[in-house]
DNA sequence: AATCCGGGGCC
DNA sequence: GGCCCAGGATT
């Protein structure tokens, strides 16, 4: 070890005993099913975002047991909103091979923990060492940043060279005789005061030796070599209302939204109206010979997701009890939408 | 090795 | 509009 890299652990470990503040209910847990939720939970999600959800899941379900035996619905719909959901079917999968297969037992090496569904290196790291106290060193968004203005690196972060160049860094500088409260500070030095943009440099234990800070660089680095594309696409979503039913269904296709419920989704690749659409085959076929009154619809509704922006309208269409189900559609109760998950651009249109 | 997967907050 | 967030799975 160089004695840079000496100071910089050192500095870490030293700023986290005097200056650290931030609070988390999960902060000093030792019970790695609270552990691992809590990690599960706050995959690229902001604390402050996630934070409510943990509060709700461990109220819920207080055991990996609990957790375990739920209906899937009923967690999907406390994971309602947050997201890249299919981190909750695999968290729903580690928690039945964990009170099933384990009996209840959280797995306690690095190679069991990393096994389990959903739990990559990052998640690895953080549950073998805040747990188990294992000499494993996490490597997140807030570690990148801040040893890569430390030590001044500008291979880019997503890709394979980078990762394992900052994997090695990231373990090389781990204090292992007290690799919890390291990874903790480093993660919250990172997002305290190494912060993605305005970082308080000037308040910086480390800003006396920091490659970036020295050259100016720090908005320069870390660097991601991809920049993303972003499509349009369109949705027309109709509710098909029977009586007091609308028609729903689960979304299995390999896309967005995997596992939420929706209604009857049209698509077009460019925006339409009312006419267009209920001309369209698609339209035609489904609503075939039958009557129908249109209730309503909405003028168009934005979400913007990381690779996608959808413009959704909501079209209410009234139809007879003779109606019959479209394939794959269930009719249910307005008054039971609430059991299901749905994604949040349809959460926002049933509040209205 | 590259791409996909949500939603929210900040500038 | 662009970037980032206690990343991981899939192709």
């Amino acid at each position: 070890m160089t004695d840079t890299k000496r100071f910089f652990t050192d500095c870490l470990l030293t700023w986290n005993r005097l200056h650290n503040s931030r609070s988390m209910p999960w902060k000093g847990e030792k019970n790695p099913y609270k552990i691992w939720l809590s990690e599960i939970i706050l995959q690229q999600t902001r604390v402050e975002q996630g934070w409510p959800y943990y509060e709700r899941f461990i109220t819920n379900y207080p055991v990996v047991e609990k957790l375990a035996a739920a209906p899937e619905e009923e967690v999907f719909r406390l994971w309602q909103g947050l997201g890249y959901y299919a981190r909750c079917k695999n968290m729903l999968a580690a928690a039945r091979e964990i009170a099933g297969k384990h009996k209840g037992a959280f797995p306690n090496t690095y190679e069991g923990i990393t096994s389990l569904k959903g739990v990559g290196a990052y998640t690895a790291a953080a549950i073998a060492s805040f747990a188990f106290n294992l000499p494993h060193a996490v490597l997140d968004g807030n570690v990148y940043r801040v040893l890569a203005r430390f030590f001044g690196i500008d291979t880019p972060t997503d890709t394979t060279a980078g990762k394992k160049l900052f994997t090695q860094l990231a373990q090389e500088v781990l204090a292992k005789d007290q690799p919890a409260t390291y990874n903790q500070a480093i993660m919250d030095f990172g997002a305290v005061v190494c912060k993605p943009q305005q970082p308080l440099c000037t308040a910086c234990p480390l800003a006396s030796r920091c490659e970036a800070h020295q050259k100016g660089l720090t908005d320069l680095v870390p660097v991601k070599s991809k920049k993303l594309v972003i499509k349009k696409r369109f949705f027309h979503y109709l509710l098909l209302e029977q009586q007091d039913h609308v028609y729903i269904r689960k979304r299995t296709e390999k896309d967005i939204w995997q596992n939420l419920h929706e209604f009857i989704l049209l698509e077009t690749p460019a925006p339409a109206n009312d006419t267009d659409l209920l001309q369209s085959p698609a339209c035609r076929r489904l609503l075939g010979k039958h009557r129908y009154r249109i209730v309503g619809s909405t003028a168009e509704i934005k979400q913007q997701l990381t690779h996608q922006t959808i413009h959704a309208r909501f079209i209410r269409l009234s139809v007879g009890a003779a109606f019959p189900a479209p394939d794959g559609f269930q009719p249910v109760a307005t008054t039971q939408l609430k059991k299901y998950a749905f994604p949040k651009i349809i959460v926002d249109y049933l509040q209205r």
